[in-house]
DNA sequence: GAAATACTTAAGTTGACACTTGACAATCGC
DNA sequence: GCGATTGTCAAGTGTCAACTTAAGTATTTC
């Protein structure tokens, strides 16, 4: 579909990169500069910059620079949005394996049209 | 950095695309067909299946096919995999956090290299 | 058994995205 | 001031992923 991107897109666009990923896991033990955050990674500084530009957009870090070091932390905030569509998912889903038995049985013209009721 | 796909990975990476988001939220709602799945989206149903594919890979989505209809419904261990995941980013996180004054007061050669004690 | 339904598969297009390189800018230590 | 450190910006490249169209395969219905 591709349309334009709503906060929880970003976040979870921004999740699905493994180096991502491994900069948030690293940033989760405590607030870091950029070179020492990419120094474990097998790739360029320029590109850690990049990913750090899309994880900040995205409201999962912040950054603050400070002389000429950039001090990047994670921002809570962030995957609070992600862990809430999670949840939000997670509870209808076990509400809807109750009521399985029901629905398999039963046609699907449930939530799509309503018959007219005489 | 672009690695071979873990199976966080896969799901992280199909929780991405707002159209797959959309199909599991109508999937929240009880198992459907592909078509009916399809309908209310804008995209045609041979990338409906598509997407179902990725979904299916990334273990958030079950299918089984009976005559000529295909039914889907939802994984609930699948989204378990990205709940864990942020669940433990985030616990960390929030340790982390109480100790942000520490750490940055202090050096960061915390966590990098220990120097050798005599 | 012919027509309709419900997918399925293959091929091709297009745009996004991860990464690199290389040049540049600001700041710190001496 | 000068050199080293630390990051930033702009292009450019290659790959992947989302879609489309079009043709094909089972199944069911009449």
């Amino acid at each position: 579909m591709q349309r334009k991107k709503p906060d929880i897109d970003r976040v979870f666009h921004a999740l699905g990169d493994p180096s991502r990923r491994a900069i948030l896991e690293k940033l989760s033990q405590g607030p870091i500069s950029v070179s020492k955050l990419a120094e474990p990674l097998q790739i360029t500084l320029a590109a850690v910059v990049q990913h750090l530009k899309v994880l900040e957009e995205s409201g999962l870090v912040q950054t603050e620079k400070v002389g000429r070091v950039r001090t990047c932390r994670l921002e809570p905030a962030g995957l609070s949005v992600a862990a809430e569509w999670i949840g939000a998912r997670r509870s209808m889903w076990e509400r809807g394996l109750d009521r399985l038995g029901d629905l398999l049985a039963e046609p699907d013209e449930k939530w799509r049209e309503k018959p007219p009721r005489p």
